[in-house]
DNA sequence: TTTAGCACTCGAAGGGTTAGAGTGCTAAAT
DNA sequence: ATTTAGCACTCTAACCCTTCGAGTGCTAAA
């Protein structure tokens, strides 16, 4: 990447300064008088011309002013971003409401989603926690009406989840009671493999029943990200690029599928990261879709335990400032959410490393 | 209501079904060649000027053709509408589709929400099953980490509400699994009053859990739709009255903030309803957000266990029929996946109708 | 009661002009 | 060796004007 002079760093940065709020082309005259610029507008022109020459910047028409390209952007990213972080008062704010909500894992999350959008003025979408390896930690078997059972899985991490199996033939509660307990004693704290190693002496309901448990955690197991909850959309969907545009709809409707979400969230090695967080600008190549937006990611939680992504969307002049600060706060954040309030036996108390 | 000849309301239909496809004004002449009428331009003009003069049709300048006014709609839904049924071979598909989704209820509801907003061009929002009065059906606490304890709420009619309580000492997961079959016992199939009243004779461990069970109950009674599933969304920011407008965003808003909806669904007695469906048009006066959109929602599942709503939002000029057509086919499916999977103990097994 | 004929209206589309913001280049100034 | 003033040049956005044509309402004949 080539080395600019200091100023050269300076200017770039004004012009995505003042593009990321005008979102007009910024030409030479405007910047020297909007920021008080010590220089005439030649030399602001000069420097401009070399940083079109390095592909920083381009001109959407030959007597426009300078627009920043993707390139410029990385650039910004990578070397001259300072990003600050969130006002105090505004911290204590949001810890607080946090706070609040740490009964109940989906509100926090959706709280999550709100704060991201809200702070970061741009659409946010986050996922639950989830543990790369899920763990049984309780089964519960509720009778509801002959051969139906609704199966209650509680995993270590927090999560539950719930299905309804038919039995081949009608079971009582009080014999549903005791098979969970039984293989909760049995299974309790074991991962998918020690479950299924472990599986051979039970009787036939046991068995019935375990066959069901290994497909709900097959599937537990898989999912990177079960669902991801998005805020913020009519954020992003005010920016002028976007107005009356292609370009709008066909990114909803990537939300909406979301399957290229879980895509993204599951390539965590990303081309520019700053602090653990991922910035994405432009697709990076590999999204067409994704051309006209940047993508802030972050991830929170303990590897050991249950991690989650979190992330904001927005068009690629968003304000990566902001962005940053923002998705790097709350991943500080829902990582504490998630040990304090989730965490539960230490996982070396279980399983093969109980030395 | 003001009565039409058969000429008028076979003009108003051919007007509305015309501007459904187009979105254009539609003129006299227009309308007579692209439906071979056996009448000149001038007859089906004196008969629009006579719709116009009656508030069903409108021009949006003096040289332009006609378009459906509100009341226009209106008129046509009440009155005119021939709504027809799927076709039997993609009415089997679906049914099909949700046979197998049948486990798992969020799963349904976002099949749901999927397949409304895909049959009827539109976007579609679909709220999970909830009983209007939830009776508990069984009580679960799993111990956690110290005073911690994931407390899980079975109601009556399958729903699982789950959260985290602190207590104030440490229990054993043996003396939390007693209180919750103690609680279980005592309690099950009794709703929020019954509850209440019953109360009294309990030791304190007991006390301190029907406590947070006592207020789950009631946030899940004041709950009308706790999530709404959405789909669908770019159908109808794709329409052309919508691209680059204000009303866009808007109405995604509302989507997004979910109150509304709320509001809409809580309301059931509404002006236009065609065999149990409520169609709502223009926001009715009373929403003003809602002004460009319509909305036909329906309910489903059985009154004395579970409900929920489902609906179709779509632009003034969306297609009714269909739109009605398959809200009235899922709403039937629904109800029957309400109760085929998820009944339980008929109702009268507990409460004061025992006779 | 229907229809042919006609004058009239008004928005959409095309074309031409203008204004001004911005550029790159050159030559003078620091 | 930079920086800056000056200037010719470029190109879009905005505006105005005209034209085109679809659609209307009215009148009079069928």
């Amino acid at each position: 990447m080539i080395e600019l002079t200091e100023r050269q760093k300076f200017i770039l940065t004004l012009v995505i300064h003042d593009y990321t709020r005008t979102a007009l082309p910024v030409g030479s005259q405007v910047l020297v008088s909007r920021y008080n610029l010590d220089m005439s507008s030649a030399t602001v022109r000069n420097e401009m011309a070399a940083l079109t020459e390095y592909g920083l910047l381009r001109q959407p028409h030959t007597s426009a002013g300078r627009v920043p390209t993707e390139e410029g952007y990385r650039y910004f990213v990578s070397r001259l971003i300072r990003s600050s972080d969130l006002p105090d008062t505004t911290r204590r704010m949001i810890s607080h409401q946090f706070y609040q909500m740490r009964h109940d894992v989906e509100q926090w999350v959706r709280l999550a989603a709100s704060v991201l959008a809200y702070q970061s003025r741009a659409a946010s979408l986050v996922t639950p926690p989830h543990p790369e390896k899920a763990r049984l930690k309780h089964i519960e078997l509720i009778a509801t009406r002959g051969r139906q059972v609704l199966m209650v899985l509680v995993m270590i991490g927090g999560e539950v989840r719930q299905r309804i199996l038919t039995l081949n033939e009608p079971v009582t509660q009080e014999l549903l009671s005791q098979c969970a307990d039984r293989l909760t004693q049995l299974f309790q704290g074991a991962d998918l493999d020690e479950i299924r190693a472990r599986a051979a002496q039970l009787n036939s309901l046991d068995e019935d029943v375990i066959g069901w448990v290994l497909q709900d955690m097959t599937q537990a197991d898989s999912e990177i990200a079960g669902e991801v909850f998005l805020d913020g959309l009519t954020n992003v969907l005010a920016e002028p690029e976007f107005t009356g545009s292609e370009d709008a709809r066909r990114a909803l409707r990537i939300l909406e599928e979301r399957s290229l979400l879980q895509d993204i969230a599951a390539r965590s090695v990303m081309s520019n990261s700053v602090g653990g967080i991922q910035v994405l600008i432009g697709g990076e190549g590999t999204w067409d879709e994704l051309r006209p937006w940047s993508i802030v990611l972050g991830s929170y939680g303990t590897p050991g335990l249950a991690t989650g992504t979190l992330g904001v969307l927005g068009p690629l002049r968003m304000s990566y400032g902001r962005a940053i600060s923002t998705v790097r706060f709350l991943s500080t954040l829902l990582s504490d959410m998630v040990t304090e309030t989730l965490l539960d036996e230490p996982t070396t108390q279980k399983g093969e490393d109980s030395l």
